[in-house]
DNA sequence: CGCCTAATAGGCAGCGCTGTCGATTAGTGG
DNA sequence: CCACTAATCGACAGCGCTGCCTATTAGGCG
């Protein structure tokens, strides 16, 4: 018997999205597990009712906030998918990608500390864009001559990733404002950087180790 | 009026510890966000007053169950908290360590998952002993003359636990079986020490970065 | 042996979330 | 202009969890 009150106006897709973000709002703030569909049709200013008709279930909404988190880390690391294909042949710059990669991450830990999890236990990762994309583009550079030799790319793009992903956790932490964040930014950018070109541990001073990977490589 | 069925033998201690167990299972499981105390509780066959006598709260379970896994980690790492002053004098095997400290990483990596994570957003993780010790280390090995130059402990220490407490989560959703995690552990091991030993980028490809680098450090 | 503390157990009220209804009504197409 | 689809809304029952309460009784101590 709803006779009282205004009720929006019917836009299925706008209101999806209004649904969406609120769920990116609260996800954000609880995480995975403490997403309910009552809090998030509640934030949207949605009857519960209709946000079940638009997510069956909370796992599904889930699931599209980590597409949504998918498709803008593609973008800062990439740019528009559509036009992904021209700009493949030249090289481009691995560690301005990482950059813009480390910022979006910075503005967006919780989500995408969560799609990066989610990423991680997914029995296909294939299944998603970004990571399709960024694994793919670290094999390609690990087969060309500007890398060091012995690469697994999959192991480091895992390594990297986690890096960058969770880094952010521990900066909004640890930074009591905006400049201290960006300092703290700029820090795990130089030293994925120093890392990345000298390595941490003097070669030269590990003798055993070094014959152990030559070994293992066969 | 609880006349009927026989009670549990007084046992605080071991009661403590049944409850523990049965939250280190749950959490494994569900996350830190999903475990319920009645869940806990009927897991470890305690009646819910029981477990809420020895865990006032939900967050103070899982905070108990973080300074355990933290306790197991220390052990895995560094060995006997007790005798740990005696050892730090000579220098200790860093890839050894890493070793010992993937392996558990790899047995427990829902639980240390959660650990690892909770350590990042602490604002204070110097309360936290494995952390404390691991991170000394790595400041200490940094300064002497078997590490590369430049190294920012800090920021090293996160990525590499963060490598070592996430690959497991990759491994585990990748495995189908014992041979493939251990396949998949040592993938990992081998591309640590690499990417230690020699880094990804070749130096002298990027004499851009190496400049940035130069002047970050002043 | 009896007392007494506290460890264990069970119950009650309240609350939020989930599924699932049916009722309403805004657009859409004929 | 009317019919109809489906988007939106409100309500109900069921369930699990939380906090808190009291009742019981095991085991320690004088």
């Amino acid at each position: 018997m709803p006779r009282t009150g205004s009720r929006r106006p019917r836009d299925p897709e706008a209101t999806r999205e209004i649904i969406l973000e609120a769920a990116r709002t609260i996800l954000a703030k609880d995480g995975p597990e403490g997403l309910s569909l009552s809090e998030v049709a509640h934030l949207a200013g949605v009857n519960r009712g209709t946000a079940y008709q638009h997510f069956e279930t909370r796992e599904k909404l889930v699931q599209a906030t980590a597409e949504w988190v998918s498709d803008k880390l593609f973008r800062a690391a990439f740019g528009d998918p559509e036009t992904i294909g021209e700009r493949r042949l030249d090289e481009f710059d691995i560690a301005e990608m990482t950059d813009c990669l480390a910022q979006f991450a910075m503005d967006n830990h919780e989500l995408c500390r969560i799609w990066f999890l989610q990423l991680l236990s997914s029995p296909d990762p294939t299944t998603d864009m970004f990571w399709r994309e960024y694994s793919g583009s670290l094999q390609r550079f690990a087969e060309s001559d500007l890398a060091a030799p012995g690469i697994d790319a999959e192991v480091l793009s895992v390594m990297n990733l986690a890096g960058v992903f969770l880094w952010p956790i521990w900066a909004q932490a640890h930074a009591e404002d905006g400049a201290g964040r960006a300092q703290l930014a700029r820090r795990f950018a130089d030293e994925c950087l120093r890392l990345a070109l000298y390595g941490s541990m003097r070669a030269e001073a590990y003798p055993g180790i070094a014959r152990r990977l030559r070994k293992e490589q066969r």
